[in-house]
DNA sequence: CATGAATGAGTGTTCATTCAT
DNA sequence: TATGAATGAACACTCATTCAT
């Protein structure tokens, strides 16, 4: 069901912060239904309408539930919010981490590591504006999103790491730095891809990103120029 | 004269995204003064509270002025808003464009460029972080930074252009394109760094994304590695 | 940017029934002018727009005089409205006096009066409609309309009075309540005709009305059936 | 329950000339009885105060509900008041419809729907006003208030014809037109009686407008002169 | 007399949240 | 658990009216 006229307005209520103590779940198959039609519901609206056009009510009659039974599982907007998160990142996450395939090629283990992420981006493209406006508004989503960046800038921080003491990668530039900086160009440029609408052919995006990537490191190779 | 509009509908209205006509100017100099004045306090309070926390009222008492008063200058929220952007415009863009000093180097080019970036986004971070939100929550704003995106990619397109053709970035990717993700780059890092609290030295900033420029483009230097 | 239509909202004001105490006629050529530049304007702008959607902006905007000057002449909406309703009646009443034509054929002096009527409502419908609302919504208005009917039924109690003693018109009624009543069915019948836009031939509704009231007083004619 | 005090300014609203889509009615009983409860306040309200000075709140307090409530069952002032003016036709309409007791009698006939009429008019003549005032504001209401018009002139018109073909009435008008002016006649006679107020006795209005419709239509009776 | 910026009282409307059933 | 009617705080917005220039 689509709402007939979006409000303009956009009035918040500064959040109570409460320090996000998670509710425990329902126990009964009926409650556990329940709870997963509301966020199912809630990600579908949310996508549709944005965070803040969204009404719970919006969410309940999406879930085909009361307006009243929100509040038996969830306290807020926020709430629900975050259990949508949570159950995107399991999506996110779990069936395709496929194996790259590549060998010991350098360059085609980051070619393999961007597309796995920009596919993974185009994907759930809606989720992430989503997440971006989300992070914008909300002060504890803006941490968690900071957090994460930061764990992903470390993985790859230990990538360059190893191609640097491996003689592959000749740059001497701080493997930590240098991995928040690139990771933010990929994401930068997904962003811009995917939600913004800049054209781009997705091969050429793929190439050219990695190609900034190793050449940004000198990696050495015969075709990266 | 005839009245514009004819009321046909109530109910709030999805924002028109109209070729927002810009309401003239007022012209005498007390309605000069009051403007300025809104606009100032719409700076001060929306990179305080944020635009949705941001009451009308907020503003005008931050003006001194009395509420209905706002109406005689901006329709809106939003159109206020757009006020203070272009005013932080002139602002950003006036003073600080200093001649780049560098010479022919193009490395030094690139850092000279990229340290006034962003020392102005540093210097505007509560704006940028404004705007930011601003453009999540407003497709306008969005098509809006994006519009401003794509032209400071293509200034940047043109410069990397020039060097491929002068033998000096030896890297074979389309100017465009790496202009783009390039910018991109530097772009979210300011927000890394400046919104987002990451903790960098600003020097250390500057090096290591003009760092992973020049050596993405492959230019040779000796420094440069 | 810019909203989309707002619903117009108006206000107001219960009058505050003073005994219209008509504030003095400017003397100066200037006032004099702008004082009648206001009531046409007026005019306009209430047949236009209605009495109630009527913004004393639009009408001084329509007058191309500024909105503080309104003050000068008027004292309220309600008070120009009455300015218009006088002037509108000098221009109803003046030039369409002409006498009529009839000799002493009774039936004759009854269509000329419905047509005279009839045209000058038709003529003034845009007018007549707004009176109807101003009359629906302010007493003092009200009860100036019930003034004039009684007088217009007044006059024509005494021509009916006249017929009956002459033997013309053989009905027994009262002459007054009579000439209320059917006074009302030319009235509501113009009404209709002009402003709620039922479908009449001019001519053959002054006939009918002419006809039924002819009859209704039992009128005796050869041709009158 | 009196307000307490006038306030000084009111907003109203364009109404929206739409389909009328009347809201689905509320299925629980306490829906029911509170949808009742407000079209009950709603009356009272409006016929005490004028559709215009009428406050929504206004309406929610003598209805001993929330503001909020409202918006529940209507969208509107207007659409409350077409609910008002729906349960105002049931009860104007079922049980006063008594069989005319008249027989064959013309005249008799005439002076009985005219004494219903007016009966049920001087009854509702608070509603009547507020209708009148209605129409006069809303265009949608208007032309409702035409089209009932016209159905009855209509009704009335089938009786003329057929007192016409019988010989009874001997005048040659038109019956469909003459319906519409004599019944116009009656309305506005109404009107003048119980809404602006003219001195009638009412036995007097019944047998001036009998006399003269009777007439008018030459109709011959022993009595009707 | 004219101007037009400034004022501020006043109400409709939304929607998260509660609670009796 | 589920329901959905009821609540009420909160804010934008209008425009008649004033008044300093």
């Amino acid at each position: 069901m689509t709402r007939a006229e979006k409000p303009t307005s956009r009035h918040r209520r500064t959040p109570v912060v409460s320090p996000s103590a998670p509710r425990e779940l329902p126990t009964t198959p009926r409650g556990i239904r329940t709870r997963a039609k509301l966020v199912d519901a809630a990600r579908t609206v949310f996508e549709r309408d944005g965070f803040l056009d969204a009404r719970l009510i919006d969410i309940t009659n999406e879930a085909g539930i009361s307006a009243g039974s929100f509040y038996t599982y969830f306290d807020s907007k926020e709430e629900i919010f975050a259990a949508v998160l949570a159950s995107v990142e399991e999506e996110m996450l779990h069936p395709h981490v496929r194996a790259l395939t590549a060998g010991d090629d350098p360059v085609e283990l980051i070619r393999a590591a961007n597309r796995a992420y920009l596919e993974s981006y185009r994907r759930n493209a809606a989720f992430m504006r989503l997440l971006l406006q989300v992070s914008s508004i909300d002060e504890e989503f803006a941490q968690l999103r900071r957090r994460r960046g930061e764990a992903f800038a470390q993985r790859n921080a230990r990538s360059i790491q190893d191609l640097q003491e491996r003689g592959v990668a000749k740059a001497k530039v701080d493997p930590y730095r240098a991995a928040s900086a690139l990771s933010g160009m990929v994401g930068r440029a997904a962003y811009a891809a995917f939600i913004i609408g800049e054209e781009w052919d997705f091969e050429e995006l793929v190439e050219t990103l990695t190609q900034l990537w190793a050449n940004s490191l000198l990696i050495s190779t015969d075709d990266a120029t």
